[in-house]
RNA sequence: GGUUCGGUAGUUCAGUUGGUUAGAAUGCCGCCCUGUCACGGCGGAGGUCGCGGGUUCGAGUCCCGUCCGGACCGCCA
């Protein structure tokens, strides 16, 4: 038996107990006639003590133990002399009798502290020393917790979780795929799922009504912060539903979650449009945290010969602003900095309107000379702005004033700090267009996936007016990240065939890629919708970190590199030959 | 594919207009210390300044290329 207790489990009650506990040097402390060692699990962290005068041999034993070092101690539980309010065992140590060094370290790269001094690439590169660190170590067990409470829930609410392969096939459409050569088949390559989408579709047309499965999916694009090319999905799928049953049921599961994990109330979750999600916040995974809503004062400044509003409006663009509240005293400085941010060349505005309404009342506006105060104060009466505050106006095509005011709400509200990480604001975003217009290609993709189904009014429009149709898709929406999203799909070939012919897919070519689940649907398909959600996202906003890498055990790189594994790399010659590859 | 920031001691960083022997903190090693808890005190060791080329009397510093890391755009049904 190497240990009686764990490191975080002794407290006063205990003492006069004769104990064993095993773990990790954290800190050796020698004050010459006293050593202290505190011993650390991924239980919590016990002090040991070695004294001198009574023990001298073993005193000078433990002084040579380093950090890192795994060790076994024997001793009784005593209450300390100098309590430690700041660890759950910190009222107690144990005076050692007995100590075995079980595994010596060598000296860790980098701190093994809450805060550490490690830079990324260490951390990367000895990702199992990171782990030990307590902010990841809470973060890998709150994801254990979602999970289980996950599965616990579906499982609870009818649904089955069934496995799907990894092993599948290859199809153009969406993001890259992963390819794996196949050794027995000359030339030929299996893809890993970007998800199991039209299995979980298949089981549906099987009948087994409500599927769940918590997934690894792979995604050979580029990475970024919460993005990684494998990454964890909540997968489900349901038969005999429409939208609203949907959302109800995944409501449920996401107030539990919360609910559960993070004692967090969601309150009442809104739905949210599509077009007014982008026409009030710029995006489709609007930060509800915080209003300032873009406000559009077109109507207000319709006549102006004031050249940037003239231009923009006699082009049907939008004049709009957002609402800086308290920033009344932002610098010339600042302002310039908020100007140039929205004249990057993504966002496209060519310029930034700013108007002060000062707390003395005054109101300053950067196109003084070329509207009245009357004119100023009615644009930030418009914006619902109080003396104090700061209004910043943009003007240009619409899609352009969306997303640089989009975004500029955003960066403001991370500079006043309203992007508070204890805080949870989720909304549905719903109406989705069916299809978005490739500029590149020159012709329709769709917007979700080409098994959604339109909305049952837009159907006639399929063919003649693609662009006007809307879908039965919905994205489930926290603090500005895309958590989920899923849709009702098609459930008839015929409809299935018109989307394909809506995209441009010929019936060969539709029958190629997508024959069997065309066949499927015509055995008795049922009508049937899912969603899915990103575990990895849904876990790093519980956990409050930017960086879905914080919440994954073992993830790669900006580049999707493992620094530990040195992945990816070459294979040998006659590897290579047997798979076929040159 | 592109933009941008960075690479200097084990680690995290500083290093002025190019100028003699490249610094700090922390870690590491040694000595001292009986109530510490990121213990403290004294002393010490530790650097091909990512790599290659160029400019210069002289390059950590300037220029070009390249590799590596971070963030972002494109991309991500």
């Amino acid at each position: 038996m190497y240990r009686s207790h764990n490191c975080g489990a002794l407290r006063i009650p205990d003492a006069g107990k004769q104990v064993t506990l095993a773990g990790w040097i954290q800190y050796n402390r020698d004050l010459g006639g006293l050593t202290f060692i505190d011993l650390r699990d991924r239980f919590g962290i016990t002090q040991l003590t070695f004294n001198m005068e009574s023990n001298a041999e073993l005193c000078l034993k433990a002084r040579e133990m380093g950090r890192e070092y795994v060790i076994q101690a024997k001793g009784t539980v005593r209450e300390r002399s100098s309590k430690n309010k700041n660890i759950p065992t910190g009222e107690i140590e144990i005076e050692v009798s007995e100590l075995t060094l079980l595994n010596a370290s060598k000296i860790p790269p980098f701190t093994i502290e809450d805060d550490t001094d490690g830079g990324e690439e260490q951390r990367m590169k000895y990702r199992y020393l990171d782990l030990r660190r307590k902010p990841l170590r809470n973060n890998i067990i709150l994801r254990h917790e979602m999970l289980q409470k996950t599965r616990n829930y579906m499982s609870g609410s009818g649904f089955i979780e069934v496995e799907t392969p990894f092993l599948i096939k290859s199809t153009p459409e969406g993001a890259r795929d992963f390819v794996v050569p196949s050794r027995v088949h000359e030339d030929q390559f299996y893809a890993l799922p970007q998800s199991p989408q039209i299995f979980k579709q298949l089981l549906m047309v099987s009948g087994y009504d409500r599927y769940f499965q918590i997934v690894k999916c792979f995604r050979d694009e580029d990475l970024r912060a919460d993005r990684q090319p494998e990454f964890t999905q909540l997968d489900c799928e349901m038969s005999f539903v429409d939208q609203e049953d949907i959302i109800e049921t995944f409501t449920g599961l996401m107030r539990h979650l919360f609910q559960e994990v993070k004692a967090a109330d969601l309150g009442e979750i809104p739905l949210l449009s599509y077009s007014d999600a982008m026409r009030l916040y710029g995006s489709d995974k609007p930060d509800l945290r915080f209003g300032m809503p873009i406000t559009y004062i077109t109507n207000l400044v319709e006549f102006s010969d004031f050249l940037p509003f003239k231009e923009a409006i006699s082009a049907e663009g939008e004049v709009a602003g957002i609402l800086a509240p308290g920033c009344s005293e932002y610098t010339r400085k600042q302002l310039d900095a908020l100007t140039d941010f929205v004249k990057e060349s993504h966002r496209g505005l060519k310029g930034l309107i700013w108007a002060k309404w000062n707390t003395d009342e005054s109101i300053k506006s950067s196109a003084d000379k070329f509207f009245s105060e009357d004119e100023v104060k009615a644009w930030l009466t418009d914006l619902n702005a109080h003396p104090g505050d700061l209004i910043l106006i943009g003007a240009g095509a619409p899609e352009r004033v969306q997303k640089s005011l989009g975004d500029l709400r955003l960066e403001i509200a991370a500079q006043l700090g309203l992007r508070d990480k204890n805080k949870f604001a989720a909304l549905w975003v719903v109406d989705f267009p069916m299809f978005e217009w490739n500029e590149d290609s020159e012709q329709f993709s769709f917007m979700h996936h080409p098994f959604t189904s339109p909305r049952k009014e837009d159907m006639d429009k399929l063919l003649s007016d693609p662009g006007s149709v809307k879908a039965y898709a919905y994205d489930f929406v926290v603090n500005g990240m895309e958590c989920g999203g899923g849709s009702i799909r098609i459930h008839d070939a015929g409809v299935q065939a018109q989307v394909f012919k809506a995209l441009g897919l010929s019936d060969e070519e539709a029958q190629d890629k997508f024959g069997f689940l065309l066949e499927a649907l015509q055995f008795g398909a049922p009508p049937h919708g899912g969603i899915a959600f990103g575990f990895d996202r849904l876990c790093a906003i519980m956990c409050g970190v930017d960086s879905i890498r914080d919440v994954m055990a073992f993830p790669k790189n900006n580049a999707g590199r493992d620094l530990m594994l040195d992945a990816p790399s070459p294979i040998a010659a006659a590897q290579k030959k047997e798979l076929w590859l040159k």
